[in-house]
DNA sequence: CATGAATGAGTTTTCATTCAT
DNA sequence: AATGAATGAAAACTCATTCAT
């Protein structure tokens, strides 16, 4: 008899906790964390209840683990804005894009956003942890290139608080998009545009 | 002797609707929607239960009227907004010298948002009434304030959603504000100054 | 100044309990002991659940005291029984045709017959009280109607619990009536003449 | 030694639906609809309330699974009227014998009355289905008993709503079961008796 | 007398979690 | 590993009753 399903049961095994953590995001997403039910998700997996309990120990530890699984592209994003080359100008044009590609488009990171803001208060490591690893050293390589820029007189001498400010567009869009999810749909590229062109002109030198 | 504490039945009366709003407000903040007992809004008014459901039928219900309740603050910002004179550059910092102060600042507006994130889904009506009511009036006049000022020659020529970035940082501070909630320290004079600059150098023609 | 209402406040007072009891007995009726609320007794007689427990100290003893109001047209039909005349089958019909006219057709005996049955294990003495002054009066009559029948030959001598299968064709349009509310319409005359038919051809001697 | 209590899980599973609803039937027959907590029903089968609710979605269908689970005697009444013979007159005194087995000595069918009586305004579902499914046939097997008899001159002719008045006996003695409970003692027999002595002499040509 | 705000005990229903199979 | 029956603690909501005005 030829195995027909590709998977062998060893393999269906190894999947389930990805697929769980990724109906757990669904649902989570959904429902926010309280009014979401573990039978939601394991519906959502195919299996029952008791499944869920085989992976993860508690509701509370399924949704800690699906945050580090959905946190993963961010990783990629750091990665990516780390081998930029250019002008500083030119850096920062491919920095903001990155993170319209990355944040703003990507489900994903876009609903971590979401979870931070409002299961920030029950779930403070999740924020600070988030911060610590993302948020922090994307600034810092903001603020280290707005400095190398403002050196070789390729930008003004600029305010503190001013990266904060240089990537609030981006920001801002994502907020805008988490709020309506599809009842308003906002263009990326025009978004994209006036948000290098404010910068661009208000930071040369 | 003023008499203080010596409310008469109908004074008492009178107050309970905006106490147990105010109440419902700091519950709804500290836990979210679902997580929140009506119980424990009632302990905070020093009330039981019961007298939550004389003044409120639900507790869907209370949650919107709350919502009601702390969105008064949007409509002095939005009357002030359009009491400003001056030069379309000054009247452009003095907006969003009022975003600062009545957004970022004020508690209630700032948790306004992160009911709309974070209960969205679970209230529509609640994020299109803010929107149409606040978010949209606002967006109009600045955006009018901008084509004015490209008019007068105040301004260089802008692309489409120039006025979204122009408030971003101000929206980027708001949610920054939300997430650290204590745990971070933000000085809102740094973030406006640069918020200030950079718009102003990035639009003056 | 004329009195245009009719009513002085004292006489106004005066009905107030009987305005009580006819509002309960409409929504007691209508949804049970247990499902009926003291305010929309209020809410029907136009007052408040206060004025309810001015004249009535609990909901137990307002329903008893209902019960009590809607048997007053039994003692009517008790007496009306006592005074017929005429030979043995003139009076059974003549009592036969008072049952439809007191109890079949008067909305509140009828009534009084679903309270029996289902309020009865909850109000034991309701029960017991309704057939000792109604119930075995009746039945005590019938058999002496019965009996001087048979003493002067115009009935045959029947079995005994002949006075209940007597009554039966009446109690049975009474039950039909109860359960179909207004969903079946039950001819009362077509009833009666099946009725004193079967029974006065099944007791001739 | 047979193994009484050794169920396995399956088995205890699938006795488990009727278990509840035979305890339902009791606790609802003790206190009505409204009256009767889940936990009640619960307690008497000797698990705990969220067990119910793992069979039954709210109480309210868990009432009417319980009236569908007490009607099932019901359609042996109907089946046994069916393969009665004899004469007309036999077969009518048979059919009244079985409406006192059936109906009068089946507690479950005799509260089946007393529920479509007191819950009827609240389930008039439960009612009308009652009505199609038993009364109405039995109704017509009756009249068209009578109609035989009638043409083969056994009975004379009778007029219209004679076949309920025929009937009436037994229902009345149900009435006065469920009213009186264990308070008065009824016999059957003496019922019984009385009935078709009434009956058949007020039917005979 | 009449009111109606307030109470608190009670009831239905939900759901994370456990555990025998 | 997977199941799903069972639990029990909680939470929204109800309502008879009280009592200050």
């Amino acid at each position: 008899m030829p195995d027909m399903k590709k998977l062998t049961r060893a393999e269906q095994k190894a999947r389930r906790p990805a697929q769980i953590l990724d109906a757990a995001f669904e649902e989570f997403v959904e429902r926010g964390y309280v009014a979401t039910r573990v039978e939601d998700i394991a519906d959502r997996v195919g299996v029952t209840k008791g499944t869920i309990y085989v992976y993860f120990e508690t509701k509370e530890q399924l949704f800690e683990a699906m945050i580090r699984h959905i946190s993963v592209p961010f990783e990629d994003l750091l990665a990516s804005a780390h081998k930029l080359s250019g002008t500083c100008s030119e850096r920062l044009e491919s920095l903001i894009a990155l993170l319209y590609d990355h944040i703003v488009e990507n489900r994903r990171l876009r609903e971590l956003m979401r979870f931070v803001i409002s299961e920030g208060s029950r779930f403070p490591q999740v924020v600070d942890r988030h911060h610590e690893e993302f948020i922090d050293p994307l600034n810092a390589y903001l603020q280290s290139l707005i400095d190398e820029g403002v050196k070789h007189g390729e930008f003004r001498s600029a305010p503190a608080a001013f990266a904060d400010a240089v990537v609030a567009p981006a920001i801002a869009m994502l907020i805008f998009t988490l709020i309506f999810n599809d009842r308003r749909v906002l263009d990326k590229t025009t978004y994209f545009e006036a948000h290098v062109d404010l910068i661009l002109h208000g930071l040369v030198a």
